[in-house]
DNA sequence: CCCGCGAA
């Protein structure tokens, strides 16, 4: 059973099981007084026996079961006259001591310490304490009190615990003041309330609606909002009509409050292409960072006098290998350039020109460093590098011990003042990567550093803000070889030649019916859901002799709805591996994990240990990695799952990062190949039927393609390419960095 | 509507 609810936990520490000096990452037993639980998270300076107040949620680990994830520790407060005495006599807080302390209980009693907390006039009652002097002592209580004030005086507005714990995380027992005194710092995006509770907060505490404050939060709010959409700017004409009507403030109002932000440095604007454009700093500063760090890289580091042929085909001779004549292009590039892209879709030999570029490298003794932003990809790399490659993140080694855990960029540990100690940085998938995270990388990569980029900009684009990899190549000034040839696939294939369709805009042809992309018309859900399973269980292993499990893979835009991957799951699993008296199952969650079924790992777990069939031992599944419930352990509560030639045990618990993979959604898929691939479509949506989702689901298929749905669907993916025009200044950042580094 | 990363 999972629980996500912000419950608070009392007890004794009864063991410790692991504790970082360093960050305060704590796991220990806690005894409640009924039982042991697992406790983890941020936990400074405690120890065993000590009485603890934890605010958190319990939640499944893979490995360690059920655990309660602390947000909040406090050390417990007596309760007791005679133990409030004691605690308060000892000088835990100050100003007060033994004699205060003593007249304090004697007139209050067990109930001094929620006096002190709720009710702190009623202590001028005491002889001896000053207001100047209750003044202290009360701030020193909400340093002691903690949360429990913010979150008293939060949940008169229904506000969440967990919005509390933030709000004390960032600004202590001041929390309460800061809010009265703004109450729109809650919609900042370290918070992360709407708006519009801010805004009714805002109202009860007799705050108006052309207050300043309100109009600039407004603003932010707008901007920080389409971060999530993926702009890293907007535009002016477009920011402000937007902000006026969230706020329901004329022109006038919003455009004084804007000149306030602007002075004040919240927002920055700038003039890009003639058209005004607002940012807010943290990525204004990134992006022109970013096309700084790539112009000084490409001024600096290149060295076109260098003369790469002879290595080239020393190499060609050593590995047996021929490479094409663009391959050989992009491999004497990238080792005389300071920044250099190699782009082209699947099947176009990236890879192994990837390889040649590595060993020459090293040949010449630099020292390589790869990485790729998911941890797939990273895995993916390795294999076919035969090098280690880690997650960007890893590579950059993230900091835990930044107190802002609300902030809504990871922090690294390597960065301008402990730099990486590679020559050469590739980074794989780079069509991933976002703005911020980009401009960590640059940042941790030393000045005498080259740097590559591998991907495919018209695949998806990066889940954060920015397309980080599209600008580098608008910007036409970056070095960069396009591999077109197709290799692994015929050229006269449809699935190659409809996807250089697709991302040209043009309609692929879905008439022919003798090629490996078959376009099947169906009008209705329950209807195409059908034509689906019928194809994964009967059809397509009956003509092509492909497994169900293995070679197949139906692929759709969304989770949601009746032909979506929750729905379809449920159907396929019924039509591939439906109940049976010798496979057992069990629920989690409300999904049944059955003997038999198809599932994926959803999250990236280096600690999974796995047997190899050939004996061999290790460590790591993936986000994204697809693999088989062999068996199932209902006493034991564990089962085997097989990921290619790897197997390995989870517990029930461990269910929390698998979901059914019949059906993935094109995101998921994105890095992964399959022989087949059925794409199922409805009435289309403008906000997931698009271009880059529709090329990226097609070029997932190796041999077979099958769309089924409406004819109308297929067109308007094609058309619509407005979802992945996002907003940035990057391009034209580095063209200016081209003229300015120029004299 | 979709979604990446991370201390035992």
């Amino acid at each position: 059973m999972q629980q996500r609810e912000m419950v608070t936990l009392q007890g004794s520490v009864e063991h410790i099981v692991f504790s970082s000096e360093e960050t305060g990452f704590t796991v220990l037993e806690l005894n409640t007084g009924e039982e042991l639980v697992t406790v983890v998270g941020e936990m400074v300076e405690v120890s065993e026996g000590e009485e603890l107040r934890l605010v958190g949620e319990y939640a499944s680990h893979p490995t360690y079961g059920l655990q309660f994830k602390v947000s909040l520790c406090e050390r417990s407060l007596p309760a007791t006259a005679n133990a409030i005495y004691k605690y308060l006599s000892s000088g835990a807080i100050k100003g007060i001591g033994p004699v205060i302390a003593k007249r304090l209980v004697d007139a209050f009693g067990d109930e001094t310490l929620d006096i002190m907390e709720s009710e702190p006039q009623r202590m001028e009652e005491i002889r001896g304490l000053t207001p100047k002097k209750i003044a202290v002592i009360r701030q020193e209580l909400s340093r002691v009190f903690g949360v429990r004030s913010v979150m008293m005086f939060l949940s008169r507005y229904g506000i969440a615990p967990m919005v509390a714990v933030k709000i004390w995380k960032k600004w202590g027992g001041a929390g309460v003041d800061v809010i009265k005194e703004n109450p729109y710092l809650l919609c900042a995006y370290d918070i992360g309330l709407e708006f519009a509770d801010a805004d009714e907060i805002a109202r009860s505490l007799d705050f108006h609606s052309d207050d300043t404050l309100r109009i600039r939060a407004g603003i932010q709010y707008v901007l920080s909002h389409n971060l999530q959409n993926g702009h890293t700017c907007l535009p002016k004409d477009k920011l402000l009509p937007a902000a006026a009507a969230l706020l329901d403030v004329g022109s006038e109002e919003v455009d004084s409050a804007l000149a306030l932000s602007l002075e004040e440095n919240e927002l920055i604007e700038e003039v890009i292409e003639g058209k005004s454009f607002l940012y807010l700093p943290e990525l204004y500063g990134a992006e022109r960072y970013i096309a700084g760090r790539i112009v000084m890289n490409m001024r600096l580091l290149t060295t076109p006098e260098k003369k790469m042929d002879a290595p080239i085909a020393k190499l060609e001779l050593q590995k047996g290998i021929q490479y094409a004549a663009r391959q050989k292009k992009a491999i004497a590039q990238a080792l005389v350039s300071g920044v250099f892209i190699l782009t082209g879709g699947p099947g176009t030999g990236k890879t192994t020109t990837l390889n040649a570029i590595i060993d020459l490298f090293e040949e010449q003794g630099d020292t390589v460093a790869l990485a790729a932003p998911t941890g797939r990809a990273a895995k993916r790399l390795t294999e076919l590098t035969g090098r280690e490659a880690k997650t960007i993140h890893r590579l950059l080694e993230v900091d835990f011990t930044d107190p802002s855990a609300a902030r809504s960029s990871v922090k690294f540990k390597r960065g301008e003042r402990n730099p990486l100690k590679a020559d050469v940085v590739i980074i794989d998938e780079m069509s991933m990567v976002d703005t911020l995270l980009f401009e960590s990388l640059l940042r941790a990569m030393k000045l005498s550093a080259r740097l590559i980029l591998v991907g495919d900009s018209d695949q998806l684009p990066s889940v954060g803000a920015g397309n980080v990899l599209k600008s580098l190549i608008d910007s036409d000034c970056v070095p960069m070889v396009r591999l077109d040839e197709i290799f692994r696939q015929a050229a006269e294939s449809l699935i190659v030649t409809n996807a250089h369709a697709i991302v040209g805009g043009e309609q692929p042809d879905i008439q022919t019916r003798d090629n490996d992309f078959f376009f099947m018309e169906s009008y209705s859900y329950p209807k195409t859901a059908q034509m689906v399973a019928d194809l994964c269980a009967r059809r397509l292993p009956g003509t092509y002799g492909f497994s169900p499990l293995w070679d197949i893979q139906v692929l759709t835009p969304s989770r949601k709805g009746e032909l979506g991957t929750m729905e379809l799951n449920r159907r396929l699993q019924e039509a591939l591996n439906p109940p049976h008296p010798e496979k057992a199952e069990f629920v989690f969650n409300g999904v049944t994990y059955r003997q038999g079924d198809k599932v994926m790992q959803i999250r990236n777990n280096y600690d999974m240990t796995w047997t190899r069939d050939n004996g061999e031992h290790g460590s790591g599944v993936y986000n994204g990695d697809i693999g088989e419930i062999l068996s199932i352990d209902r006493p034991a509560r564990m089962m085997q799952v097989r990921f290619e030639d790897r197997q390995c045990a989870y517990s029930f618990d461990g269910a929390n990062e698998l979901e059914l993979a019949y059906a993935v959604t094109v995101h998921k898929s994105q890095g992964s190949e399959f022989e087949a691939v059925i794409l199922p479509l409805m009435h289309p949506s403008r906000r997931l039927y698009y271009r880059n989702l529709f090329y990226t689901a097609v070029t997932r298929a190796k041999k077979l393609l099958i769309i089924v749905g409406p004819r109308r669907a297929v067109q308007y993916m094609v058309d619509n390419n407005k979802k992945t025009l996002r907003y940035s200044g990057l391009k034209e950042f580095i063209l200016w960095e081209m003229e300015q580094q120029e004299g």
